[in-house]
DNA sequence: CGTGCGGATGTGACCGGTCACACGCATGCA
DNA sequence: TGCATGCGTGTGACCGGTCACATCCGCACG
């Protein structure tokens, strides 16, 4: 019933190029990093030498070995490795969300580095910023297993998670702009020149001002927020109160259905492209046209804004960069080393069809 | 008080005065089962039964091994219980893709499941369906700190993999309908019925014949274009060629535009809703009203797609559901019980206003 | 010729759990 | 009384790597 571990590694010298019969029937043995060693007629410690591309092995050596790791297909086990070193060579990913674009395109990014480093990637969601579901994710990143740990910090869940996290951890993190106060390295797009800039484009197309629905992780100071009163205060435009949406398009939906009654309103500034969305089926139910009586700007650039009816004017983010350059940190913090410096690109108005002048 | 890690140097006088058994630089002093078994005045065994539930400790040992474990914040090592048990408890979910919503509503649906279930989830990408992808991601997933293995196989790159991997491992799928001869549980979301329901709505609006264009993993006896085929040879309908596109929205626009220049199409049964929002946008910059001229259905259900103007008509997938059940799946074979019955939430068509009889 | 030195390699302990099995003891039954 | 049974528990080996340190060897130098 039980398949048999069995060893019995050492005291064989046969050369007989036969393998041995597998012990159970069905269960085949992987080699382990002893039989490579017996095979290449050197020691363990050499092998692990060879695998960690240490420079105190011979080129000959070197050789032989990676012949014999050839020939019996061996793969060093990655249990093994960190039960030894302490730690796993991988990361996880903590996050509280894993499909919302912003999240899904950072964790994207994160996994296509971190393969490319031979790292393993591990997925761990944070149910919410309640201490105890805090307390348990924290907790299943302390476990060596979990190797370096990224937080994905958008919102109070992922910030609760990364305080919660013990110093010693290697851990790195993707913010919004305005997170401070957290002892390891942090991440951000800085959004802020991108909105103003959004910002500036509907007011030089002759709008009065702009309105601006919030996604729930933004804060008055964040990126979004801060270069859209920053604009709105150089041009010396009112700045309208602002209105808050979740992450659902429900609740975007009802933002909308506000701002489509009011007729002083003429352009809106969206927190991302899913608000685009219902704001723009909201103003379609109220009987207006986008951009012809309102023009709306997204954030994020989702694959497919540019094929929306009509296109969507936006700002693209490079959430894929900003894991990448998550991983790139948390692989400086596992070395030891210092961080290294970060060139992520820029966000990025793109106009498209969405906006235009206000109807006179 | 302090658990120290307890060094087994039986009264080992060397000459080192200044080292203080401390633990090795970037180790941390986290108790070990053998610490709770010392502070408990128990053997380590019957600490590792009480973790593991065994029937076979007296209730009152098992009560103070708690209160141990609890007042030293004691947590299983999961690297050194995956070397011990061979396995780490946890799946690793094999991807070609994390960002397309059958995908990654899927992986959300395998993380939730399988965070209630206390495992550990991995993802690993894999890069494409060439020889040398496949074999790398099914060495990554050959070991044991894999876990279990579920392979999301809904195109040629997934089903490679599972073919790949190797005999012995604990593994389930996700797969599209029709993939055969894969010695392992393999569950679908079948949305032939759903296909079929949606053509069938098609012509009853009054539509000669409904076109279709397909998804990339789309074959001629997956579920969507069965069906399709169905619906149309029991109507009678001229069955047209089908139309197919990538997984980009740029090709599902060019398939739209092909469509949207032929003045005999007036439906169109979209692979999913990505391609739905391309194939509208080619009939609006033809000129052609949605759904007046033409009616579009989509496949997925995505978020927002009620928002969309007009509101998608599209057949929802319980992709969430289908992870959770691979997870059921994989637990099963982990335990090597026998596999459980599943009940999925059948795809089903839900009408909105992209779908209206055609213009006379 | 003895010694120091540094590169290449080997050895035993160790990481923190689990597994197989042995053991002590109370109980049931012949 | 003898012995099988079973429960609760403990012991030593083991999983497959890595770490720290010891050892071996050739060579330059005093």
């Amino acid at each position: 019933m039980t398949p048999a571990r069995q060893t019995d590694h050492d005291g064989d010298v046969n050369e007989t190029p036969v393998e041995v019969p597998s012990p159970r029937p069905g269960r085949e043995t992987v080699p382990s990093i002893r039989d490579v060693a017996a095979a290449a007629g050197v020691s363990r410690q050499t092998v692990s030498r060879v695998l960690n591309a240490s420079p105190k092995v011979s080129a000959e050596t070197r050789r032989t070995v990676m012949e014999v790791i050839e020939r019996l297909q061996y793969r060093p086990n990655r249990v093994a490795r960190a039960l030894g070193t302490g730690r796993a060579r991988g990361v996880t990913v903590v996050t509280s969300d894993t499909m919302l674009y912003g999240y899904a395109s950072t964790l994207q990014g994160i996994e296509e580095a971190a393969r490319v480093e031979g790292l393993a990637v591990g997925v761990r969601v944070v149910e919410s910023d309640r201490e105890g579901d805090v307390r348990n994710a924290a907790d299943y990143v302390s476990d060596p297993s979990a190797g370096g740990v990224i937080v994905i910090a958008f919102d109070a869940a992922g910030v609760a998670v990364l305080r919660a996290l013990p110093e010693s951890l290697p851990a790195a993190a993707a913010v919004e702009p305005g997170v401070l106060g957290v002892a390891r390295p942090a991440i951000c797009l800085d959004e802020q020149q991108a909105s103003a800039e959004a910002t500036r484009h509907l007011l030089a197309l002759g709008h009065r001002t702009v309105h601006h629905v919030a996604i729930p992780s933004e804060s008055e100071h964040s990126g979004r927020q801060a270069g859209w009163r920053r604009a709105l205060a150089e041009a010396g435009a009112a700045v309208p109160p602002v209105v808050r949406a979740g992450w659902d398009v429900r609740s975007a939906y009802q933002a909308g259905r506000v701002l489509a009654a009011d007729p002083g309103v003429t352009a809106i500034l969206c927190g991302n492209d899913d608000i685009a969305l219902a704001v723009r089926r909201a103003l379609f139910e109220a009987g207006k046209d986008v951009p012809g009586d309102v023009s709306i700007v997204g954030f994020d650039g989702v694959p497919g804004s540019e094929y929306w009816t009509p296109a969507l004017t936006t700002v693209e983010m490079d959430f894929a960069g900003l894991g990448r350059a998550t991983v790139a940190a948390v692989l400086a913090e596992l070395a030891g080393e210092p961080q290294p410096a970060v060139s992520l690109t820029p966000p990025r108005l793109v106009v498209r069809e969405s906006t235009a002048p206000p109807r006179r």
